[in-house]
RNA sequence: GGAGGGGUAGCGAAGUCUGGCUAAACGCGGUGGACUGUAAAUCCACUCCUUCGGGUUCGGUGGUUCGAAUCCACUCCCCUCCA
């Protein structure tokens, strides 16, 4: 299947320049494509992983991608999607954002095959004299204000730090086309303003014939509407610092029913029957939620790794059936990473007392007593219900941890002081 | 500065005229439980503290009274209209 094709069943495609012209491209050639990050921050989120799993399919199918690591822009600010003025970031922040989101990108793409280049290499050297003889007087700033990225600015205001983006923005495309072999960029919909620009850019400078193309991806939103990839907790992230591995299954797990189907497609590697089957079992039998299951298995392990999976079914086992006496204090650590934590002496108290008085884990004695008597407290994984009980920290996990769990979902972590 | 209206539990809002039956209706939220698919909806219980004797609450202070969210005085804050 050509690769474009394949990425429209995906339906990943909002816009191309060109599709006949494209088709024909990745039909005779293995293409150069990029797709840019701006080292904005530590890590990766998975709404980096939306145009990099694309990438990611190009690759498998034998073309070369290029990742450009924004060292150069980043320092700069993309006013795409922002509605205020960007913060100017250190150079060290840049470096330091650049070495990890490198690392993050290798693990995902490996290094076959496959380049990451920073544009700060060639725009750093550009001077300013350079820059406006050969590329300013090529750009009108009548079609620059007239970019939508741009326009909705204008009422607000823009620095002419970043009005210049979409010129750095060309010159990386021409860059790239010239030395990388490089005729796709890749972007998000909000892109697509930038990347014809760099077309329009190549078409000046290396004739009208030039083939360079751009493919952007429709915004992704969730069935009710609000923005994909967000938690409680924030961004989900592919650190594992960050976001832990379990969590980052969690998060798969708990995708809608009318949002898996598109989701499997993006993010998993899962030939058309495999989902359409999947497809079908979510219509069938939604409860088993077999869909979630499998994006929850299959991303994870394209991030983390396949132990990861297991360790992370084995915490949801865990903490989902309430038995979560033989969990190991490395599972205990993730799967409470963020989860509230208490400290408490490593005394036996009465379980009245310990819940108020040494975990302020209930507000009142009163409260206590009430969560005990309806069956909501379980400690490390036993249902507690007589008023009289003692909790003994050193009971389990070697006197280090007790777990309380207080109704059907919320855990507290208590860690024992020695 | 003048004239009105208002401040009640996490929030909204009754109660104030006709003082005790009011730890304070009701709704929302929150927490448990049932149900369930780690969903949605629904239903039930709880929702100031307590050593279960009681204690401390209705903007604040001080009064009247056997008894005050309720009456009186002073005071602080908020809203509307006029200047």
């Amino acid at each position: 299947m050509n690769i474009i094709d394949e990425l429209q069943w995906r339906g990943a495609v909002n816009q191309t320049t060109d599709e006949e012209d494209l088709r024909k491209l990745t039909d005779e050639k293995k293409i150069g494509l990029y797709c840019g990050v701006d080292p904005t921050g530590d890590s990766l989120h998975i709404g980096h992983l939306i145009p990099f799993m694309m990438l990611k399919r190009f690759q498998l199918q034998g073309h070369h991608p290029v990742i450009v690591i924004g060292g150069g822009t980043g320092a700069i600010g993309d006013p795409s999607g922002k509605n205020s003025e960007r913060v100017l970031q250190t150079m060290d922040q840049v470096q330091h954002n650049k070495e990890a989101l490198t690392a993050q990108m290798e693990n995902l793409f490996g290094t076959d095959n496959f380049r990451i280049v920073d544009n700060y290499d060639w725009l750093s050297k550009l001077s300013l004299l350079d820059f406006l003889r050969d590329y300013g007087k090529l750009f009108n700033v009548n079609t620059m204000l007239n970019k939508e990225v741009v326009a909705t600015r204008l009422e607000v205001g823009i620095s002419f730090t970043e009005f210049t983006y979409q010129i750095l923005q060309s010159v990386d495309y021409l860059h790239l086309y010239q030395h990388e072999d490089v005729q796709l960029q890749i972007g998000g919909a909000d892109q697509w303003g930038n990347i014809t620009a760099g077309i329009d850019l190549i078409h000046k400078i290396e004739g009208a014939d030039a083939r360079a193309h751009a493919l952007t991806i429709p915004l992704m939103l969730k069935a009710d509407g609000t923005k994909f990839g967000k938690t409680a907790g924030g961004a989900v992230w592919l650190d594992s610092e960050k976001t832990t591995p379990y969590e980052f299954y969690q998060f798969w797990i708990n995708q809608d029913d009318r949002d898996v189907i598109k989701y499997l497609k993006y993010f998993t590697f899962l030939d058309e029957d495999e989902i359409d089957e999947l497809q079908q079992k979510v219509e069938k039998q939604p409860e088993k939620r077999e869909a979630q299951r499998r994006l929850a298995e299959e991303v994870t392990e394209f991030v983390h790794g396949k132990q990861a999976v297991v360790e992370a079914q084995h915490i949801t086992k865990a903490l989902f059936s309430g038995d979560v006496a033989d969990l190991s204090s490395a599972e205990i650590e993730q799967g409470f990473k963020n989860m509230p934590t208490v400290r408490a002496a490593d005394k036996v108290n009465n379980i009245v007392l310990w819940l108020v008085d040494d975990t302020k884990i209930e507000p009142s004695r009163r409260q206590a007593r009430e969560d005990i008597q309806n069956g909501a407290i379980r400690i490390n994984g036993r249902k507690v219900t007589d008023l009289d009980a003692n909790v003994d920290p050193d009971a389990h996990f070697d006197g280090q941890f007790v777990i309380v769990r207080k109704g059907k979902k919320k855990y507290f972590l208590v860690r024992i002081e020695k």
